[in-house]
DNA sequence: ATGAAAGCGCTAACAT
DNA sequence: ATGTTAGCGCTTTCAT
């Protein structure tokens, strides 16, 4: 790239003059704006944001730190941070953790060392706040995680508790009384907090979920769903209808119902909680939790920038309501209980 | 954050000694050495790689330009793209275009301006490369694109042709004769490429698609595919098989066909294109064209590196070859014909 | 209307 | 073993 030096130098103008040609905050001479504007144009020189950075102290970047970006939740949460930042003038480093807590804190170094103007730090660990170097001044906010965890920094999240509940009222209306639940990561608070509203709604509605029909995922993925899926549905063949921690798992859910020729909905109704886009989409669409995702991440860049340039600071909601969304993945409680009997003999026969 | 001036007051030296302590690049007293590793700590100390970059030229940052990271294929693509450029000490700076054409210019010199090491400008417009400013000295790496379209940049990309011909070569084994093509954007030579090995591959087995079997998706996404779907199956009932130029698409024509009371694959055979991670998982699982999308992500930072810091540079093939993934969202034609008829009440009843 | 020079945080000669 | 200084590309006083 070439630099102001060789603008000036090719105008035949002092690097001042430049800078001022370009910025307008001078005036310059027309004939003289005329000939910096055709070097500029030869030369195809952009000014360097790096050394503006080292100037102002901005980068006009931010670093989103999530753990794991083939997760369509986060690409769909990042894409509309990026597109809030970029309608900002920010750039957006994205950092993906690969569901790797060992590389949350390298990564988190990494987008300070990198002087980004804020961090978000996205469906992190519950410590990841405290990977935050100590002099570290610039701006943090916490997204989708539960503010226990976010060390005092702001936050921005759903209502993960009631969206549990919201789960739980859905079931209960449709007559279910036999329900398992594929709980998430039982480390993360979101995961706790959405377990927590659903079990204590049941509760309410009289049908506590007992233990033994209620498993982790260890990861918010499919595969890891469709593990624990299949060991719940295998172990407990009574369930009419499960709750989801998040609609990857239910993904996992479906796919391992299918491999045990359950059908869903009518044997086996399906919640999960995300409302990502192929949700809506994809045979069985997928009855779940919406979050406003777009929402979600407009309000955290907001978040990040207002701290930025403290001004007209109009307060922001910090936690998001979240709805239910029926499709076809769940229907009423079968009234006659399932041929277990078949089942059991069909999984024989499959290995 | 603090400097390395902070440091080096704190710890009574001066910042040359803070500097190679922490580079190891010159012996330092180990007594020294302690007060300065003591100063790091307390102040959270990390080297400003904006200043680090001012020096060396390099950011140490790649940027990456996708049209639209909510498409699964880009964020599977991306995900590798980033672990592959952090494990060489990378970061990456993603920007989605959110498929409007316009801003690709914008874009690609925002991340010019930022003065990134690299540029990789994936599944972007076919004349975006024309956007690299004319100074420009640092690597750009076309990824899945079509080379016509690369300005004489690297590229890295798929055999998007021949898996035309695999996906005609399919559904032909299948028995179909009756076959349709949801074709991608016509504007997209990737798109084209894909069409125009399939279309090739059925003439070549005798069973040439006309016109009025082919319909093209304005966008890769599924809103596109779905809307086109609708549309081409309204419109050719007799259809037995359709060849998507996309996953996302094949979901709008699975969608689209259960809309219209269509069973797949009963009824109609649906093949996609790109093999993205949910097309393993949902129902029915869809038979594709699989890309090599983690070699893609991995080998289009390696040659963006490798042209970084020229060495033992062995050569990367550029060319990665496809296959065909064969799932339940295709089977044998059906020897009977569909009931047109039904098929036609069933829409008018609808609307 | 235009220039010269300082300085952002850091590294790397060049001293001592 | 440690310190002094120039300079990366830019903006911004402070001159002229």
């Amino acid at each position: 790239m070439s630099t102001i030096n060789d603008v000036a130098e090719l105008a035949g103008v002092s690097v001042t003059t430049v800078s001022h040609a370009l910025s307008g905050k001078r005036p310059v001479a027309i004939e003289t704006r005329k000939r910096i504007a055709d070097a500029v144009e030869r030369l195809g020189y952009q000014p360097s944001q790096l050394a503006i950075a080292m100037l102002t102290g901005r980068t006009m970047t931010l670093g989103a730190l999530v753990p794991d970006i083939k997760n369509p939740f986060f690409g769909e949460l990042l894409s509309a941070v990026e597109s809030a930042a970029d309608s900002r003038g920010y750039g957006t480093i994205v950092s993906s953790t690969e569901l790797r807590r060992d590389h949350e804190r390298r990564q988190v170094e990494m987008l300070c060392a990198k002087q980004v103007d804020a961090i978000l730090l996205i469906g992190c660990s519950d410590d990841a706040a405290g990977f935050i170097p100590a002099g570290w001044k610039a701006p943090v906010v916490v997204v989708d995680q539960m503010p226990d965890s976010s060390q005092g920094f702001p936050t921005v999240r759903s209502d993960h508790e009631r969206g549990g509940r919201i789960a739980a009222d859905h079931l209960c209306q449709l007559g279910h009384r036999e329900v398992g639940v594929l709980a998430g990561p039982p480390t993360m608070l979101v995961a706790a907090a959405r377990l927590h509203g659903f079990l204590d709604q049941m509760k309410t509605h009289g049908l506590p979920v007992p233990r033994t029909r209620r498993i982790a995922a260890t990861q918010f993925t499919l595969p890891s769903g469709l593990k624990a899926a299949h060991s719940l549905l295998t172990r407990r063949p009574e369930l009419t209808a499960i709750f989801c921690a998040n609609d990857l798992i239910a993904y996992g859910a479906l796919h391992a119902a299918s491999e045990l020729d359950i059908d869903v909905p009518r044997d086996l109704s399906v919640i999960g909680f995300d409302d990502i886009f192929v949700s809506s989409m994809v045979q069985p669409t997928l009855t779940t939790i919406h979050q406003e995702i777009t929402e979600l991440g407009r309000r955290s860049v907001a978040l990040a920038v207002q701290a930025l340039a403290p001004g007209d600071a109009q307060p922001i909601d910090p936690l998001l309501e979240v709805s239910l969304v029926v499709r076809s993945s769940t229907a009423t409680a079968r009234t006659q209980d399932r041929p277990t009997q078949s089942r059991t003999m069909n999984n024989e026969v499959k290995r």
